[in-house]
DNA sequence: GCAGTGCGTTCCACTGAGCCGAACACACGC
DNA sequence: GCGTGTGTTCGGCTCAGTGGAACGCACTGC
């Protein structure tokens, strides 16, 4: 998902293609290095630019352009994220007053997670999640529960697709992950011991609305500290809340 | 700035149109309610509507059009927010639970303020404001302290065009607000009593990185049981903090 | 000094992506 | 049946959008 393509023809898709040049660490980009990640050619480009600064998309600075701020007031009027934003978050802060540690909200997009939400208190440099940033699946506790409820063709399609190493705890054989995610769908509550990053352990629960599990959450800790398995009960427990709600909301809004 | 206005001709005009026509509490709309909205030409519409479905800014449903988590994600990736919001959700989970009242982080947009984050636990139904949403500078704790650091520019175009009342404590005459914003500035600090909604009142300190002030953070509660000034240091602190800790990291990034 | 390199900006003749009115298809309620 | 609300398709016109090429400018380093 992360390498989209775009039709380079038309005018919306270059302007996808502008917006997706910029990853989650770029904060400006100039005008020749996006010539150079979309490879449009450069008259057109800026042009394309200009337009996309009038409508604010971009704004506009001496070093180049940067994402706008209008986007982020878009991004939050995205109706299902952001339902689930405001349930969620309360919960997230109980969770993490009980553990102190870092709490998770993600969703499945493509063959990837993406988070919502991450809070946890000042020292928390360790973990590589971002919000609004992407971590693969296979190696999350997050990315694990939700692919272990996900439909069989997405599950087969990650795992007949190489599962890229990112520590030596990393599963990269789609065997032992394939009954790991049994397991997982079983007893609805998945971990991760440095399969992502070294140094950190995970405890994830799915949350689910009426059956469907529509996102996922999870404490995250230091190995030396953390005992994933003390938290599987409160994990649970949020995540339940959090469904039951999103479903109590959800019908008041249908009446 | 909520009724801008975009370019017809342009398809980015058009796009931005159908985007702005999604008000924070809708989630989806139907092709005929969007030309509604927008007046764009049904026909074109409808292609334009199916372009942005497959560059995934649209989600098709059966009940019609929402906005994609694409543009959730994209929203996240917008730098100035993004590190903003990174930088102050510790701070604000430390104001959270000091208070256990509602804390709110807002930027400056136009005339209005921008909410980045609300955090508080779950009793929070009272307060109107909303991720992502926005609400008026002349009524707001935040929108007060942003507007007295704002340029003489925005200020005086606030307080010459009218200022609408939302309840009997808003201010409306623009000689109070302006000697009101003249206080603010000097002591750094706002206060709001009931002005923009029945029942709550408010602290907030600007959040400045190195001189420029860039947001704005509150703490929001009940006026039976809130007393604003019982913390107005933890508050100031809490904004100081922020402010130190962008000019920290910003000094970084620039080697 | 002056060639070399990388950047942003402007220009302009060409062309097909985008335009939109009109016709069509379907599902309702009365 | 007929009106009224949806969403979808069609097709000929045309101007918005295209992109190669040339330009100006700020830097190197020699």
């Amino acid at each position: 998902m992360s390498d989209q393509e775009f039709d380079r023809t038309t005018v919306l898709g270059k302007v996808m293609m502008v917006l997706h040049a910029f990853t989650i660490d770029d904060s400006t980009l100039s005008l020749a290095e996006l010539v150079r990640r979309t490879s449009i050619p450069k008259g057109t480009l800026h042009r394309v630019l200009t337009d996309m600064v009038t409508v604010r998309m971009l704004d506009r600075t001496d070093a180049g352009y940067r994402l706008g701020g209008s986007l982020f007031e878009l991004g939050m009027r995205a109706s299902v994220e952001r339902s689930l934003l405001e349930v969620a978050i309360p919960f997230m802060e109980d969770l993490y007053v009980r553990t102190h540690e870092t709490v998770h909200l993600g969703v499945l997009d493509g063959t990837e997670v993406v988070y919502l939400s991450k809070i946890g208190g000042h020292r928390q440099a360790s973990a590589p999640s971002r919000i609004g940033g992407r971590m693969p699946v296979h190696c999350t506790a997050i990315g694990k529960v939700l692919l272990a409820h996900a439909d069989k063709a997405l599950r087969e399609q990650v795992l007949s697709a190489p599962l890229p190493r990112y520590t030596p705890r990393t599963i990269i054989l789609p065997g032992p992950l394939r009954t790991q995610l049994d397991r997982i769908a079983a007893e609805r509550m998945a971990y991760e011991y440095e399969e992502s990053a070294t140094g950190i352990v995970c405890v994830a629960a799915p949350v689910r609305e009426s059956e469907d599990v529509v996102a996922a959450i999870s404490v995250t800790g230091p190995s030396h500290r953390f005992r994933p398995d003390n938290h599987t009960s409160s994990v649970r427990a949020a995540a339940e809340e959090i469904g039951a709600t999103l479903a109590r909301r959800s019908s008041l809004l249908r009446k």
